[in-house]
RNA sequence: GUGGAUGUAGCUCAGCUGGUAGAGCAUUCGGUUGUGGUCCGAAAUGUCGCGGGUUCGAGCCCCGUCAUUCACCCCA
């Protein structure tokens, strides 16, 4: 016997049953955005780690400690994703899709590499789906974007999660603020990391979860008081669209988001039984991105959903079905000739989900792993029904059987 | 990176003050001939995370190590 091997540290994988909710989760996230006209852009995994400097922002957690970083074979410096907008942006530029009608709109999902403690909620390797809606500053847009994500939860079916939203507001309006946030905080007893941290970025200290500093913090200029005439504007336009959507949100002034390029409008939603990780997605404008990567100077509005959390949450909510990938039908064939397998190819060539019994199992185990297929009908392929090229069907929940041809099964189903 | 908790069958866990391991669930077979979900019977499955130490003897004690997990930090 060789070696037994282990998952790296801190990564999420996903094998059955799980796994058919993972995937649940993924298609209702993702639908959504398809519906509203968004594209699919399926990215690399890896990219020039320099577009991670610039784009994500050197002073942020992410770059500073968090990138799986190496060299490859030609002595290039290659990051693994940590997040989604980067990419997005810089394939956007390299192949001129800002060229045509704006705004552009694409969507994506897929794994995510951040190099963390793990804990509940929080891998090394995760999964996210993500929007960008490149080209338009139009607050519609922003409304569109957080509906969207929203809509997509609501598939799932969640119920006990919330939105917070704030605005960012423009260069003007973060200068002015900054300059009394400082100030504020030269008044008042730091220790060492909050001190080093408020240096890098201020706004950084109103996500700290100790009670002294927040009670600290209540004092503290916010923001959103410090927006120019633009901005507030804007603002209250996405708020108007979304009171006309019927989704409800939470003011969140002090909300903090781990990436430099935000501007504007600014997103989290937030779920109620995840323990200490429990933002499901987040995301917002950012107007300097595109252009700080080498691209026209467009804003962008976009968001990542996490996958695990959404799964975690809806399982804490306990509304995932158990039988999300049972077969319409469980074939068992008592002979070995062959033809159960002919008839399940024909059946799934019309779209019906068919299982077969595989094996020289006895039928009464054969019937057992039926039931625990959750299989809604099951035949039994005997001699006779070959020969007769008729079969019993039996609906395992009332245990009811119908007569029905062989070939007629398709129509059955259909 | 910092702190706490935990590592015993596939899963969830029990194992009394140290005497070389059990339960439930799951799995397979059976309870007479081709029909599941309940019930009954049987079988299979473990280098008790790994390495070292103490001891006549360690799953239980000590040290180390690895891993898992929760929290801080940060975020999806």
């Amino acid at each position: 016997m060789g070696k037994q091997f282990q998952a790296p540290k801190g990564v999420s994988e996903y094998f059955p049953p799980r796994s058919a909710g993972f995937e649940y989760v993924r298609d209702c996230l993702i639908a959504p955005a398809k519906l509203a006209g968004y594209e699919l852009l399926e990215l690399p995994a890896f990219e020039d780690t320099e577009l991670f400097n610039r784009g994500v922002g050197e002073s942020t957690d992410i770059v500073t400690k968090e990138m799986y970083t190496f060299e490859d074979r030609g002595g290039r410096s290659i990051t693994l994703r940590p997040e989604g907008t980067a990419g997005v942006m810089r394939a956007v530029i390299e192949h001129g899709l800002d060229r045509g009608q704006l705004p552009v709109k694409v969507w994506y999902a897929g794994a995510f590499f951040r190099a963390e403690r793990p804990q509940k909620g929080r891998y090394r390797q995760f999964y996210q789906v993500g929007i960008e809606a490149i080209g338009l500053d139009d607050p519609l847009i922003d409304a569109e974007v957080i509906a969207i994500a929203d809509a997509g939860f609501k598939r799932v079916g969640l119920k006990n999660y919330k939105l917070m939203i704030t605005s960012l507001g423009d260069a003007k309006s973060r200068a002015a603020h900054k300059v009394d946030l400082v100030k504020f905080l030269k008044g008042q007893k730091l220790d060492e990391a909050t001190a080093l941290r408020a240096e890098i970025n201020p706004l950084r200290i109103f996500d700290d979860k100790r009670e002294e500093v927040i009670a600290m913090m209540a004092k503290a200029p916010l923001l959103i008081d410090y927006l120019s005439t633009e901005s507030k504007t804007h603002f209250a336009k996405v708020c108007e669209y979304l009171d006309g959507l019927g989704i409800k949100y939470e003011l969140a002034p002090r909300l903090v988001r781990g990436f430099d390029y935000y501007t504007g409008t600014t997103f989290e939603f937030a779920h109620n039984d995840l323990g200490a990780q429990s933002a499901i997605g987040g995301g917002g404008r950012y107007d300097r991105l595109m252009n700080e990567l080498g691209g026209q100077d467009l804003s962008g509005i976009g968001y990542g959903l996490g996958i695990d959390r959404v799964l975690l949450a809806a399982e804490a909510e306990g509304i995932l079905k158990s039988d999300l990938s049972a077969p319409d039908l469980f074939l068992i064939p008592l002979g070995t000739d062959g033809s159960a397998l002919k008839i399940a190819n024909d059946l799934r060539n019309e779209n019906v989900k068919v299982e077969i019994a595989f094996g020289d199992r006895a039928l009464k185990g054969a019937m057992k792993a039926a039931d625990k297929s959750g299989a809604r009908y099951v035949i039994v392929l005997g001699e006779a029904e070959i020969q007769s090229g008729d079969v019993e069907i039996k609906a395992m929940a009332t245990g009811k059987v119908e007569r029905v041809r062989i070939a007629d099964l398709a129509k059955f189903f259909n």
